[in-house]
DNA sequence: CGCCTTTGACCGGCGC
DNA sequence: GCGCCGGTCAAAGGCG
């Protein structure tokens, strides 16, 4: 069996800018945070495991095909793959699907309404590189992670062609070091996400207690449906995350989170009373250690589309979403939340994790209740009153 | 002065 | 083998 174990110490393939340590060195305020935190186990990372024995893999030719025929959008935003590359994944054995699941990073590409050059997610990053991407005008950055001068998190940052108030964020690789509270959200959604997509390869994930009951599906609606049980002890969740998609591209496997306002009703049939969302810089922050989805003032500060208390904070000289005080304590960076924000009915089942051992907790983020809570957080932030609409999904 | 962004060059993968 | 393209590197310049 082959772990993608996303350790730190697995997380040495990027190489390391010499500058990026000095950079690393004016973040000791926060990395003293994190060192505690990791003594803590409340580091984010994931452990990104492969089943190579799994008789279920990435592919999923009728369900792919039937989103891209709706969605031609993905593909020029999101690198999914042109129909030969798909052609060319889907048609291989399973063997060899495995082997590029596996030896390429999972992508999670998110698409937002964002008036400014990038999102704010809470994370800090350095661009490093810019590209005009063929079939977009609009160019293409390329951002790292410099929170941890050894975080093998890279994002790319692109204006959608068709529509410039969209901004496509792909996040690739896992962040091998603690995050700010603020950072949580889009770190532990666009993780748990890449999770589920791997874990579409997998029936099962021994020793997490957890496992993907069912693959990954595309509705017909362009949303994804996925069910999650633990333990077998707990009632298997199921997923729906509207108006996105998985693509098995075949040099990187790509769940996309549009969160974008619905371009066509259907979309957003289950949530008849989804707002448009303010179409302003989101902001991946959280002041708020709610526990119950049902609070809508806990949803808008988590994932708040608008500014919040941290998107002030972080409105320095670069505008990319960087946190150049990252380290400075914004008010609520110092609430380290080993949880996401979950609901009354799973805060229970997690609490019961969590208690086992944190590592556990760490491991299971992102198929543990955390992920519900991450991606209805996501979801519910862009739906507002949908909220009621998702728990009754999520239930 | 340190750190950042910019941007052209370079490299590797892939398709033809 | 060649060219295209995505991704990365690194020098140069700007900013606080």
């Amino acid at each position: 069996m082959k772990n993608l174990n996303l350790s730190p110490s697995a997380l040495e393939e990027v190489p390391v800018n010499p500058k990026w340590k000095r950079k690393s060195s004016n973040l000791t305020d926060g990395n003293e945070d994190n060192e505690e935190l990791n003594n803590k186990g409340l580091s984010l990372a994931l452990d990104c495991k492969f089943e190579p024995d799994s008789t279920v893999t990435m592919k999923n030719p009728s369900s792919e095909n039937s989103f891209d025929d709706e969605e031609p959008k993905e593909e020029e935003a999101t690198e999914t793959c042109p129909p030969s590359k798909m052609l060319r994944t889907t048609i291989s054995s399973g063997d060899e699907v495995l082997q590029q699941t596996q030896t390429k990073k999972t992508r999670v590409s998110v698409r937002t309404r964002c008036d400014t050059p990038t999102m704010n997610d809470g994370c800090q990053w350095r661009k490093y590189g810019q590209k005009i991407a063929k079939g977009n005008p609009c160019p293409r950055a390329y951002y790292r992670c410099t929170v941890s001068p050894t975080c093998p998190v890279r994002k790319q940052v692109q204006r959608c062609a068709e529509d410039m108030s969209i901004l496509i964020t792909t996040y690739e690789g896992t962040h091998n070091h603690p995050l700010p509270l603020s950072a949580t959200a889009m770190a532990s959604t666009t993780s748990a996400a890449a999770s589920m997509l791997q874990s579409r390869s997998s029936s099962s994930q021994p020793g997490l207690g957890t496992s993907v009951s069912a693959p990954a599906s595309i509705s017909p609606t362009n949303g994804l449906n996925f069910t999650v049980s633990q333990n077998n002890a707990m009632r298997p969740q199921q997923f729906y995350f509207p108006n996105s998609s998985i693509s098995t591209s075949n040099s990187h496997p790509t769940i996309t989170l549009d969160l974008t306002a619905p371009t066509s009703t259907s979309h957003f049939n289950r949530f008849p009373c989804a707002p448009r969302y303010s179409p302003t810089c989101l902001n991946f922050s959280s002041s708020s250690s709610s526990t119950s989805l049902d609070s809508n003032s806990t949803m808008q500060t988590l994932w708040n589309p608008g500014y919040s208390t941290y998107g002030a904070l972080s409105h320095s000289r670069n505008n990319n979403g960087s946190l150049n005080n990252i380290g400075k304590h914004p008010p609520q960076d110092h609430l380290y939340q080993p949880q996401m924000q979950m609901n009354s009915q799973t805060a229970a089942t997690s609490q019961q994790s969590l208690t086992e051992t944190i590592a556990a907790a760490t491991k299971v983020i992102a198929l543990d209740p955390n992920f519900r809570s991450a991606l209805a957080a996501a979801i519910t932030t862009f739906v507002g009153n949908g909220v009621v609409g998702l728990e009754k999904i999520l239930v």
